[in-house]
DNA sequence: CCAAATCAACTACCAAGGTAATACTACCTC
DNA sequence: GAGGTAGTATTACCTTGGTAGTTGATTTGG
């Protein structure tokens, strides 16, 4: 089950894209990613047909143009690819994973404070939904 | 000086071992791994080689053996690998990485007080230390 | 109706990670 | 000294991500 999703860098700006729009055409997510990379119409693509081979979009056609749209949702490939560091370099420990962040990237106690309430109350509104 | 250092599942098994063990052969790293991954001893050594060429590891020679160890510190690794997904994942927050931990990884809250409880002691002795 | 623009498809590279057979070399043993 | 053994070096192949030129079909503007 667990499908282990990991995208590359380019492949994820690019699911960022079709998240953010819900689909999008070649150019159009060409024209999204201009600015900050310059890359090739042809390179987004060849990518974009590479990534539905892949299976993590697919495509509509309208007309002579592919409209594309994600097929998996950004809170599974982060779920895999956080999944997938935690096992490759905490040896599956999430905590161990919390712990570094709050070490090494000084995430604020305030913030942390922050977080957890957030979480509970989210649990909160799950039991009461029961 | 952020050198980005990304490690591949295979070189990640064999760092460990070295970083375990301080220093070893080829022959040492084969037969550490050989339980869960069963390879061939000259995938291990190649895979030693293009570390090297990599700048991850080093060795030095003892008869006409190599032994290896490595140039980085997991720590190092840890660090430029959790930024690397921060960045990708995450859009440069660490918190919000935090957060999914918390809600997709259960996390426990006590777990997260006594990991707390211990980022709050290393900055007390780092107060005293001053 | 023809030329220019628009798209997708095809083809081609490169780098890195991974996997391993084969070749070479030096040493050790009989 | 011959042969096996241990150990490194060479070579090779596959996959995936990334990058892009070229080609071919289609549509549309003049």
């Amino acid at each position: 089950m667990t499908d282990r999703t990991t995208l590359g860098d380019l492949q994820h700006a690019i699911m960022r894209v079709l998240w953010r729009r819900g689909e999008a055409t070649a150019a159009e997510v060409h024209a999204a990613l201009e600015p900050e990379r310059g890359l090739a119409p042809t390179t987004i693509a060849t990518m974009l047909r590479k990534m539905e081979t892949k299976g993590v979009i697919e495509h509509r056609v309208e007309g002579r143009q592919f409209i594309y749209r994600p097929t998996v949702s950004e809170a599974e490939v982060r779920r895999s690819m956080v999944d997938e560091l935690v096992d490759r370099v905490f040896a599956g420990d999430p905590t161990a994973l919390v712990g570094h962040l709050l070490a090494e990237h000084r995430v604020e106690p305030e913030e942390l404070d922050h977080v957890r309430q957030i979480i509970e109350d989210a649990s909160d509104r799950e039991e009461e939904a029961t």
